[in-house]
RNA sequence: CGGGGCGUAGCGCAGUCCGGUAGCGCACCUGGUUUGGGACCAGGUGGUCGCAGGUUCGAAUCCUGUCACCCCGACCA
């Protein structure tokens, strides 16, 4: 896939380094000198606090109240619940010391060997076992359940690889952690969390997403099953974007944390777990950016409309504000948020190309001659086409096209995934067509063994069994076994 | 952690093979003209060439070590 972003002075080899070199370029985030760290930068994390927000209202309508617990887990607490140690054991910060003194040969300081900690400290790479040991003093009776808390927190992995917004060494996202009675009232917070999180990804972020359950391979560690929200990029890589695990009473036995039910007979609580983080962004930019840089869905623009006026001089300058703070405040009290760039230090055609490359929704541009002719230039970042306008009604139709943008670009990713996605019937097939990218329906026996192979073989996965569509049955495309219907591959970032 | 690449001004790069006083474009500053798609002219500021050793009269350039970043794997949200 050739991709070059217009105004980037390296020419960009592959998607990644489009992504990334976008990414800089749009002014979002940089690497930071701590290794495989990020930076996000102030209208980065404007896109990212727009999201925060939305996603919060939707968890709080379900009930869901925020909580904070410590970023430092002692080590035993990882080591209680066995499957989620193999998941997480490895790649984690480990706090060991906690004094640094001056270097005895004067080069700065150094760690304090006597200042060694009995029990080491585990920065979070996720927070389920501190939260289950504290759950155990907060949980005595039914009638504390459900118990439906979310964090907003920043988590560390001492990820091999990184890339911004996609895998960073420190990240945030939010983390959910539910206790109820019963298995069937987790369940049901499970698959209601999946279904926020895929409303969420396609009325906000217009990115259309498979929701489906993860094979046993791609399970969450300690999970009874995990649901997935997939994505796929412009590339037809795969993107996880946003889990919910159904726990079981796996931790709540780890932990012993037991409740009396009211048949005054003690029980194992039943859990769950659901996250989304700053990968979201990654998601956003990938899913719809193009070579004139960023495209941002209106509900989740930081700016929705910016203008920009055209002058020769001051009273003309004076004039066109005249005109345009009447349509500011307008939009404004819409709940539009507008920037009127008046700034006299750049000229049109530089904010033009910067506004685009920071992904605006909707630009206006005006001057003498639409004063003139009582006009006003629109143009629309999702098609870059452009229009004039008359003034009179220019802000409700705006406001429309806001809406139709959000609508449009939903549906060009959605064009393009179906685009990308088909079915094949044989394994031979199957490895010609992963090449060429994108989703992939076959059949499976479900066994971990034939994944292993197919992903030793091809290097795609199985990134879900889908919720939805098609479930005829069929014959594994490997083994020739039997298939309860098509699952999805791909190659996934 | 394996393979490849790269490190020279705030950013992007040339110079390295073949050692001889540090270059270009953008940005920035000053003045002027400009302003409907990333303005132009003139002048100017800014770099112990990633770091540490070594060879040499002399090192961005050669040698050794080391660190960082990027890409491809393994791992993962």
């Amino acid at each position: 896939m050739a991709i070059e972003l217009k105004g980037l002075t390296k020419r960009s080899e592959n998607y990644s380094q489009w992504y990334n070199e976008l990414v800089v370029k749009a002014d979002l985030a940089e690497s930071s000198a701590v290794r495989g760290c990020m930076v996000i930068k102030p209208y980065g994390y404007a896109i990212w606090e727009k999201m925060q927000q939305q996603l919060d209202k939707m968890f709080k309508e379900t009930g869901v109240q925020n909580a904070y617990f410590p970023l430092l887990i002692p080590k035993s607490f990882l080591c209680r619940e066995a499957e989620h140690v193999e998941g997480f054991a490895k790649e984690c910060a480990v706090v060991t010391h906690y004094r640094l003194k001056n270097d005895p040969n004067g080069n700065g300081v150094v760690v304090d060997p006597d200042a060694r900690l009995e029990e080491e400290l585990i920065v979070r790479p996720t927070s389920e076992t501190i939260i289950w040991g504290t759950y155990k003093n907060w949980i005595h009776s039914y009638r504390d359940l459900p118990l439906l808390i979310n964090q907003w927190a920043n988590v560390m992995r001492w990820e091999m690889r990184t890339r911004l917004f996609l895998r960073t060494a420190e990240f945030l996202w939010q983390e959910g952690h539910c206790a109820h009675e019963t298995a069937e009232e987790s369940e049901q917070r499970t698959v209601l969390m999946i279904n926020t999180y895929a409303d969420f990804a396609e009325k906000y972020m217009a990115m259309p997403v498979i929701k489906g359950v993860k094979s046993a391979n791609e399970r969450f560690a300690g999970a009874l099953n995990t649901y997935t929200i997939e994505a796929m990029m412009q590339d037809g890589k795969a993107l996880q974007a946003g889990t919910s695990h159904n726990l079981g009473q796996n931790f709540a036995k780890a932990f012993d944390v037991t409740f009396v039910n009211k048949e005054n007979k003690p029980e194992y609580v039943w859990a769950n777990s659901w996250g989304v983080s700053t990968r979201l962004m990654g998601a956003l930019i990938m899913t719809h950016s193009d070579d004139n840089g960023l495209v941002l869905p209106p509900h989740l623009a930081p700016i929705q409309v910016v203008i920009v006026p055209i002058y020769k001089n001051a009273d003309q300058l004076a004039e066109i504000s005249k005109t345009v703070n009447p349509i500011v405040e307008e939009l404004t009290r819409l709940g539009i948020s507008v920037k009127y760039d008046d700034s006299e230090n750049k000229r049109p055609g530089f904010k033009f190309a910067d506004y685009e490359l920071k992904g605006i929704p909707v630009r206006l541009a005006i001057g003498a001659r639409d004063i003139e002719n009582g006009t006003i230039e629109v143009m629309r970042r999702d098609t870059l086409e452009k229009q004039v306008e008359p003034l009179q009604g220019i802000v409700p139709f705006v406001a429309s096209l806001l809406e139709e943008i959000q609508e449009n670009i939903y549906q060009k990713a959605l064009k393009q995934r179906e685009s990308m996605t088909r079915t094949v019937e044989t394994y031979d097939e199957f490895k010609v067509e992963i090449e060429k990218g994108g989703f992939i329906l076959a059949h499976w026996d479900g066994t971990p063994e034939t994944e292993d192979k197919i992903k030793e073989e091809t290097k795609a996965t199985i990134r879900c069994i889908p919720l939805d569509g098609d479930t005829t049955p069929g014959k594994c495309m490997v083994t020739g076994r039997p298939s309860a219907r098509r699952v999805i591959f791909a190659r996934n970032y």
